[in-house]
DNA sequence: CTAAAGCTTAGAGTTCGCTTTAAGGCAAGC
DNA sequence: GCTTGCCTTAAAGCGAACTCTAAGCTTTAG
């Protein structure tokens, strides 16, 4: 009954020195300790540690959650704040999504840029060739950011 | 001519402080001065910009960019490296996208969940829907991480 | 029975990426 | 001429999230 520390290190690939730390700062307030005063970890102690960890992958930071869990701990008085939580990180999140497409599109033509280049053994030779200033535009066709308006930066 | 430090960093969003924080750490090694000392960005500066905030996006440390910098100051004999490290942040962005993919999933049922909840005044009553555990069911049916293998947490 | 592993606490230290401070030079507008 | 604002440098400070240290107690394997 109830998981050791040690196994919830290994479980969720924190520490346990995080696993302490997380608990000081008000992440994990429902874990309970034995008789000796160790630590017992319940299931409901694993889903709070995987709400934790989705919330921070959200950009929360640790104090953010421990409030939303404070939230929590009051009851149904604080639903609504929840609620806008939610849809808060949901947007952020689709927002960062949206950017790492960009950021993937532009590692795209990099790699394919240094992949020739490699082949040729010039850069200049790489771009130079008509395939690479087409993949480019195909890629960059659209000048909604600051990126587009300036040259290669090599 | 060329722009200013306060010009750039309105066009960027990064602080005057901050670029001249990265020109320490090695990140523009090309940006030149005039007769007064003042900084003169030229337009390849600014496209090195771009090219760090991307590769800061794809998760890379500042002196991890500076050493990128530094292969390409070397030249073709570095081109090797340079494709490496684009396969490789690559490989990276596409992982984390992947991650928020599942992350999104997350705060999606948990933003149609606290909907209800402040529909009904009552977060038991919402979670006790079947629309509520059929969302759920159908959001998280691949039990491919260790979320899935316990209870909601709240 | 003893040693090693693993647990407890409080608190100091580390890393990253800025951010601010201190002390001062230059240039444009009133 | 003087104030305002932007520029220079070197260096100290800060917030976040750990990460480690010290000192000591408990449990388990040999």
């Amino acid at each position: 009954m109830g998981y050791s520390i040690g196994e919830v290190a290994a479980r969720t690939g924190l520490t346990a020195h995080t696993l302490r730390y997380y608990e000081k700062e008000g992440l994990l307030p429902f874990v309970s300790k034995n008789r000796s005063g160790m630590r017992e970890y319940s299931r409901q102690d694993l889903a709070w540690l995987s709400m934790i960890e989705c919330l921070k992958a959200s950009g929360l930071q640790l104090k953010e959650i421990a409030q939303y869990i404070g939230w929590f701990k009051e009851g149904d008085s604080t639903l609504k704040q929840r609620l806008q939580l939610f849809q808060k990180r949901r947007a952020v999140v689709e927002q960062e999504v949206m950017k790492l497409h960009k950021i993937l599109d532009k590692l795209t033509y990099k790699e394919a840029l240094y992949r020739e280049a490699v082949a040729l053994g010039s850069l200049d030779a790489a771009m130079q060739k008509p395939e690479m200033q087409a993949l480019k535009e195909m890629l960059f066709q659209k000048p909604d950011d600051f990126d587009q308006l300036v040259e290669d930066e090599d």
